[in-house]
DNA sequence: ATACTATATTCGATTATTAGAATATAACAA
DNA sequence: TTGTTATATTCTAATAATCGAATATAGTAT
């Protein structure tokens, strides 16, 4: 049980460790969208966006909605937004290491350049 | 600069995307902890327990103190035991669709027989 | 029926993460 | 010195996640 919980919460925070679905979760904990309004708000591509998308489907962090033809994504529970915003909390408190933290990743990137275009 | 708080929050997130360092920042939101003390607490190897503190490490999630030859770990803020606490509230507002993500999750697992090990 | 738009899925190549084994380092004890 | 304990790092093989391209599906319009 305690390992059941512990998995759980490891694969919501996975579906939530990646900069395309914190943004999208970001967009979504102020509004619903539509898919190509998703992509149009974070910038990607239509196929990306419904990978990224179906992570947090899979993990039942986001409900959708059918209008015609669009179909429109919201937050399964505010709760989540809560969740993020945690994490501004977190990100204001450890400014100086979180910059850091970027400075430290984008040296590492520098030094493998054919990772680069990630 | 929007970019690269997504960019940490998803670090962060993926940091603690993973069952056993949940389990760790688990431990360490409750008390300090020796590696050795963390190992026999979660159950790992002492290698296994020294990459995934690594990774924690990394993004400045947890903070060490060394005594004699022991190394003890704690958090670097309580806030991330917010976080886990916030999610330990999703989890439980949750719970059905919780355990239907890990059921999903174990047949999945049993499709492909050569991944069963773990 | 065909055509068009919105979204989802599948496939292939690349990259990242993982566990475990072996090795390295550092503190301490005899 | 040698040995022992605690922790970290490096290496390898396996697994998983990612992107982009191509394809599929479903709704709507003509």
């Amino acid at each position: 049980m305690l390992e059941s919980m512990r998995q759980f919460k490891a694969g919501v925070f996975q579906a939530l460790g990646h900069p395309t679905r914190v943004a999208i979760v970001e967009c979504l904990s102020r509004c619903e969208m539509s898919v190509s309004g998703l992509c149009d708000a974070v910038g990607i591509e239509q196929a990306n966006a419904s990978q990224h998308l179906a992570v947090l489907r899979n993990k039942y962090l986001v409900e959708t909605r059918k209008e015609g033809n669009q179909i429109f994504y919201r937050l399964r529970d505010p709760l989540l937004g809560e969740v993020l915003e945690k994490m501004r909390e977190f990100f204001f408190a450890h400014m100086n290491e979180a910059m850091e933290v970027l400075r430290e990743e984008k040296k590492v990137a520098r030094k493998r350049p054919q990772a680069a275009k990630r």
